[in-house]
DNA sequence: TGACAATTTAAACGATTGTTTAAAACAGGC
DNA sequence: GCCTGTTTTAAACAATCGTTTAAATTGTCA
């Protein structure tokens, strides 16, 4: 009988852990989750092995079970421990009192940022993006606790920019042309590695010239779309 | 001792199909490979197992072994198979005797048509998605083979398109913009039926439409873009 | 038909997976 | 010291993986 909903074994039932993170602590709670996250990243949900996950952290196999009932259940909590430590690193941009050409690049570059950054926690952007190419039950509410706060800051922030009054569709598009943009610079990232060669891309490639360029695209785009004539009829 | 470079048992040895395709046969090598595609793209290399392919081929287990050495060797000669149709299927498109803008759009389309086609060949793009982002050593040629091509298309059309002569990695940078925008409803496909209700996605979210803002918004970038000042020193 | 190679088959192999077990080690209160 | 509940441990479990084996089947040509 697999659980991971609640029950684990009888004893432990997930000791109740006032101080919100295990940054620090090293008893094998904390030691397995620190370990977990960047195995899971690199290897994916099914990919990644509790035994390889628990020797990263110098603990016994059965420790997975005892802690968090299953794989499935410290998978979870690794997702959410990911999401509470990402929305204090990376706050959206205050949007407040300011020209939206400015809040425009802002956004671009905490997208960027959250795309691009290869310090310590790289693991975390790597496990999002595995999320989002097979999602599992707890992608829907990624979505809403975590893109969706930003790309409605950035729907505000377009419609600010466009000369005249779009449908709502047009914006859209236009939002998710300045996420494109930004996504794929991770997503694409081996390509480009291909593509590019290594001098030219160390010269170019850093977040401050791409944020730059992006937000010089979207400018130019807004200033010049209007809205276009009704689509065609599509019909199927 | 894994083989799949070449060696697989002694008999077979790779039978020459001067019929190029094994689109219609019906022996057992046809059928699995027909069956391994979908089978890869759905569950990942490693995800996938030698045993739902041939249940899905309906074919001894042995019989990978047997025609393909192993299942890397098998996984191998999928990708080959893809690569030749994906190229026969979306021919990238003439450029010549044509303006600047209408090829730009003719490019952006056929980007859009390969990310988005849902017909009976989806798997491919899946597939392909997949090796971006778990790159094995096939990734590379992928890479040489299927998108340079059609990347350096988009650089010589968009350097038509600016203003005054840019250097290449604004170019570059112009050609990523393009290639994410597109992109980014295949690989964001699953947060955006989050983010868009179901009603409007079907309204304006065909591929005639997408590619039509798109190169809206290319063509305003192009117009807009002048050379940028020399970037800040980075050091490191 | 009979001989021989090509192909397919059922079964097994060894390795690895997530999970469980039962005993050992540890902790703190008396 | 002993007792009790918690945590850790080594070992085993059943399931599944890719691969191999050796026999059975099929096809082909003399």
């Amino acid at each position: 009988m697999a659980n991971s909903l609640g029950k684990t074994a009888n004893p432990p039932r997930m000791r109740d852990f006032g101080n919100s993170t295990h940054e620090e602590s090293n008893d094998t709670h904390s030691r397995i989750l620190r370990a977990a996250g960047p195995v899971f990243a690199a290897r994916g949900y099914s990919g990644a092995t509790v035994r390889e996950i628990c020797s990263s952290a110098e603990v016994n196999v059965a420790s997975v079970g005892y802690h968090f009932g299953d794989k499935l259940g410290l998978y979870r909590q690794v997702i959410h421990d990911l999401r509470v430590a990402r929305a204090k690193r990376f706050p959206a941009p205050n949007t407040d009192r300011q020209q939206p050409e400015e809040t425009l690049h802002a956004l671009v570059h905490t997208l960027l940022s959250r795309m691009l950054t290869v310090e310590e926690s790289a693991w975390e952007t790597e496990l999002l993006m595995r999320e989002m190419q097979n999602p599992t039950p707890i992608f829907e509410s990624i979505v809403e606790d975590f893109f969706r706060p930003l790309f409605d800051q950035l729907l505000e922030t377009l419609r600010l920019l466009v000369k005249e009054e779009l449908p709502d569709h047009q914006l859209q598009h236009l939002a998710f042309s300045t996420v494109g943009q930004c996504l794929y610079y991770r997503v694409g990232a081996e390509a480009i590695r291909v593509l590019i060669p290594e001098s030219e891309r160390q010269l170019h490639y850093e977040i401050g010239s791409l944020s730059q360029h992006i937000t010089t695209v979207m400018l130019a785009a807004c200033k010049n779309v209007s809205r276009l004539p009704a689509p065609r009829e599509n019909r199927d």
